[in-house]
DNA sequence: CGAATCTCTACTAATCTAATATGGTTTGCA
DNA sequence: TGCAAACCATATTAGATTAGTAGAGATTCG
């Protein structure tokens, strides 16, 4: 049930490229991301070769160049760059909708433990196939100006100094309680 | 995303369990488990000590000994096992309910990926907490008998041949469909 | 006693993970 | 032209995890 530090650099790394393009800087570099993240440089730029063979991004070298995204937000779907990324979704083989493979188990078709996974499967399913580059974007930036917090990657010539939110405390005491994708869309509708 | 083999051992042996003691058989041989479900002796046999450490099962030393479950099973839900065995269902820690550690990212307030990783997490937990092996035991023996399959782990003076059901053909052509734990729970409300 | 069972410890081959290292090639600009 | 900043390609690696295997020991029933 977990994501690979790849896939979750990989996945960061196209939020940022969204939220970069959405403030009017289409480009960014490998350097300045992997800065920004505290990643490491080498890695990231494997994974962004491998972006780039999935389509999802495009690059332009020499001076000036990097990475941009290589379609429309809305067309980039998370469930997509996971499977590309990290292989199928589903948490067994015999209940996976693009890499089905049949089970060992006797009678596959009166599994419980496939039911039950099946279930799981589509629950994943449903949000990641659901959920574009777009919408994530779009909420990030929302909750960034509602917060009134500063953006990273804005344009170098409006480049502000950056504003951290106070840090959060380890314990967990006093710490504010995280909102879902879902809470932070249904605020939106009152 | 993955269940490893050996938590859907542990899943399928456990399942199993139940099936048989509902059928009027507590206790189970690990060889005759894994001679059942086609798994490895000695893997298996590790991975019930493991279980027995959890307390989800209880062990019978001796000839006619064997393992059986150690507490009623609506009291043995899916994600507590999946837990024990594989770790938090959160695909990342920074989303974990009973493990969080706080990420790398600047600011996790207002981070996307968190906020959609916390979306499948409650996904995956609403399901794997829900379920109880009460549940799942209930179901697959309704499926069963509905489709008129002999039951394995009956007792032993009632054991029948097995009638294995029509094998599946491995490309997939005339397979029928399968069914979700939700679809078999809605069929029976009819 | 002896056969069937769980128990415990150790070992291993293969793969995956998360990088690091090194040296390219391409391009913009002074 | 030259150089710095960027991407590109390939190899290597330390450590962890996975999925087992091996073998001896302890317990209990008949």
């Amino acid at each position: 049930m977990k994501l690979s530090k790849r896939g979750e650099y990989a996945l960061r790394a196209l939020i940022d490229l969204g939220i970069a393009q959405e403030l009017g800087r289409p480009i960014l570099q490998v350097s300045e991301l992997a800065a920004k993240e505290k990643l490491p440089v080498k890695f990231l730029e494997q994974i962004f070769a491998q972006l780039k063979l999935g389509e999802f991004v495009k690059s332009t070298r020499g001076k000036l160049g990097g990475y941009s995204l290589a379609k429309p937000m809305t067309r980039i779907k998370f469930g997509s760059v996971i499977r590309f990324i990290e292989g199928p979704l589903a948490p067994i083989q015999c209940v996976s909708q693009t890499a089905y493979v049949r089970c060992s188990c006797p009678d596959e078709v009166h599994c419980g433990l496939r039911m039950l996974m099946l279930d799981v499967h589509n629950a994943i399913a449903k949000i990641l196939d659901r959920y574009t580059l777009a919408d994530i974007v779009e909420i990030t930036l929302r909750k960034l100006r509602r917060d009134k917090v500063a953006s990273p990657f804005l344009p170098p010539s409006t480049q502000l100094p950056l504003v951290l939110p106070p840090a959060v405390d380890l314990l967990g005491r006093g710490r504010r309680e995280f909102e879902s994708l879902k809470q932070v869309s249904e605020k939106r509708r009152k």
